[in-house]
DNA sequence: CGTGCATGTTACTTGCGGTAACCCCAGTCT
DNA sequence: AGACTGGGGTTACCGCAAGTAACATGCACG
């Protein structure tokens, strides 16, 4: 009865926001990361306010819609990096299904990338989440995965979360330059920057001839 | 006559350019990027059709705003980049007078790498510049000190980009979580980046009891 | 003197985020 | 049946910031 009934509204209400979403989704798709809230409203048959209605504001539709596509993104990850094979060989494939899914839908990386936040009065916004949630999500799992699988001695927290991060804005930039420039191969990128981890940067010898160090 | 007329306005003309970016640039430390154009109009005792007439849009202004800060950044980076001593020494000089910079002033770090936002519709901006110039930048300089100074082999062009790109990826990243959480001193922030560049990742032993891996 | 020309202003338009007030229709209670 | 309520929807509006005319002023030159 009272629950019964609930519980049939919430799905309805629950549809619905989907549906929103995924109208949302075509328009910031199409338009990128600047569609008005008009527009969207207006690929969903709708009129602004209801979106309103279903995520409090703009910083909340764009909140949702993150995390759908994010969720998304660290389930793949997660499955490769979680692959039975050996160190390296999964560091490779999880850059290279970061890579690949940044390079199907750079759209969406756009977006995620650069939410663009509240903006106008902003101060609507919590000021200290200015950056982009997904970079900060991956370092964290990234972290808690190389926290939990390597022995690294004294002080394995601190240097695990460091690198995961570090690790994750490595494949970012990296990948974020290759998407707008393409000077290579997607698989060339995912071995040097494996090689780059390797250590093959200490391991290098000074050029000869050049500058005297 | 007509010339050094010219010249005569044009020094004018920079004189109050350089009075308007500092204007602006206090404006922009103090309430940050979404600092309003009417806002940095009244900081410099002028009025909006000024700032445009010397800069075209808001995005003319941020990026010459940008450009002054990027440089004067560029230039400790190479310096320290540039220092007379051994490799790790000065990847870590490199890496600590970054972290130093970004520490002492947050705000021009958050206006340089995030400047996107500006504000509600931001729709004077251009898309194609989404993300912040100052990380391609750094890594192109990276790359070609990279290139200039190590022997790679075959290839060493594409790798050597890919590394600048991928390292100065890895400082931000790494900064930007260290300058929200600070979880723990520069000076060991800077050493765990610099053994994850040595292989240290590669090197480190499985962890025991651990998940069967 | 008037004619450029750079510098400055006021006052406007446009477009967006966000909101208030109203509307309508399906059930429900008495 | 008829008033009552509440979720889904709309129109019309506010405030604010980017960007733009159109008008005003000071100063060199012929």
């Amino acid at each position: 009865m009272d629950t019964t009934q609930r519980t049939e509204q919430q799905r309805s209400a629950d549809r619905r926001r989907r549906e929103l979403l995924e109208a949302a989704d075509r328009v910031v798709l199409r338009d990128g990361p600047g569609a008005s809230m008009n527009a969207i409203a207006a690929e969903a048959g709708i009129t602004k306010p209801i979106l309103y209605r279903h995520f409090g504001d703009k910083g909340g539709l764009y909140a949702a819609l993150a995390k759908r596509h994010t969720d998304a993104l660290l389930d793949s990850l997660r499955a490769a990096l979680d692959a039975p094979a050996e160190r390296r060989e999964r560091v490779e494939a999880t850059l290279d299904t970061y890579l690949t899914a940044i390079e199907a839908r750079p759209q969406v990386y756009r977006f995620l990338m650069h939410p663009a936040e509240g903006s106008p009065g902003d101060q609507g916004f919590d000021v200290g989440k200015h950056s982009a949630p997904l970079l900060r999500r991956m370092g964290e799992e990234l972290a808690q995965v190389i926290e939990d699988r390597l022995d690294l001695g004294p002080g394995s927290h601190q240097l695990a979360r460091v690198w995961g991060h570090g690790i994750v804005g490595m494949m970012h930039a990296a990948g974020d330059w290759w998407l707008g420039e393409r000077p290579c191969s997607r698989a060339e990128l995912v071995r040097s920057l494996a090689d780059l981890l390797w250590g093959r940067l200490a391991a290098a010898g000074d050029r000869v001839g050049g500058p005297g160090f």
